[in-house]
DNA sequence: GTCTATAACAGGATAGAC
DNA sequence: GTCTATCCTGTTATAGAC
């Protein structure tokens, strides 16, 4: 593996682990089996620039899990609560490290570090985009989807820092219960408008 | 007001905009209108211990506001979309500010900072007991209680780093769709169970 | 209790030999 | 490209006058 590669990635597992401001230079070059002075060398803008390489790195890796996750099972809802539950073991099994860097620094620096905030907000975007399109793939209108890709991540970010503070699996399985009851309740109500209603209009919006 | 409210209150002030790591003593000493040496003369632990207070204050604050919101609204469901719709509007009025200091510290010191890690959790523990104590009073079950505090808590603390680094009301929008369906899902079950079977027994789980 | 000056140290970043 | 030594600035924390 290249050296940048090497930095980029252990600064990846350094944030997730302790977040931006405690990351040191000096361990992320132990971290990543280089001295210092190479860091400076792959990234001439120091630290700010080698985490804003490991958020888009670990951003592009993390959406991918997606499908791969949701594809296990037919019922969408089912597939949404058992990724959940995955998500929870994977954690207890880590010790409850954070697995998101991206919402660990953005939560951190959104308002100190300008440019880290736009990156996370373009990791974040393409997290949108191409969760709400693999969605629409699994039945969802488009307006649904992005509804439903916003529910998901939201609940995910919010239980790793529930998770990670109470050092418990619950806030997963809860959040995952509580998303999939959303997305099962937004297919009903599709079933229902394309019952009733004119063929592929699903004009009637979920209210019960 | 006393000094060392001042000092705690100014810390719970710069957490939630920057995070632990990049709030400094000296920065908020100014903050709070106090020198440096006051600060250790109120907190002998320093840094860590005007933070730990800091968030059991706030903390405090923050679960009285769930009642007061939720309140408004006979139904439910209706109530807390509201309510994430208020927590949008209130955080875009502000810049986009973190609003919720314990989710910013924790998910940056969970592994750093076993003390201030041990006071989240604290913390969080009163927002899960209070908050679902409160929504028993609402009619729901104790089991349903406790899973919907944890889908309210998780939606909220995710929707928080996810409107910060996108600068977009959205994910509050789409979160609070999201855990008032799952609510009103929830209630439509125990309605049917308490209907069908035997009277005061929720016994049919949520399905569908 | 309030404030100032400073100690003791760690941080990020750089220069320059190899 | 790799590594070492070092600069400079910032930090937390303390000592001690008022």
């Amino acid at each position: 593996m290249k050296t940048d590669e090497r930095i980029a990635l252990a600064m990846a597992e350094l944030l997730r682990k302790q977040g931006y401001g405690a990351t040191g230079i000096n361990q992320l070059a132990r971290a990543a089996g280089a001295p210092t002075g190479s860091i400076y060398h792959h990234f001439k803008g120091g630290k700010r620039e080698v985490a804003a390489a490991a958020l888009r790195q670990t951003g592009a890796a993390y959406i991918q899990l997606l499908p791969l996750l949701l594809d296990a099972h037919a019922d969408l809802a089912v597939a949404i609560e058992a990724a959940f539950a995955a998500a929870a073991e994977d954690m207890e099994n880590t010790g409850w490290a954070n697995m998101c860097p991206v919402g660990t620094v953005t939560a951190e620096v959104a308002d100190t570090e300008p440019t880290l905030r736009e990156v996370a907000a373009e990791v974040m975007g393409t997290w949108i985009d191409e969760g709400s399109r693999y969605l629409t793939t699994r039945g969802l209108s488009e307006t649904d989807s992005r509804s439903v890709i916003f529910a998901i991540l939201t609940a995910i970010e919010g239980a790793f820092v529930l998770a990670r503070g109470l050092r418990s699996a619950e806030p997963f399985l809860a959040a995952g219960r509580s998303v999939a009851a959303y997305v099962a309740s937004l297919e009903r109500a599709e079933r229902a408008a394309r019952a009733a209603g004119a063929p592929g209009a699903a004009r009637a919006r979920a209210k019960a």
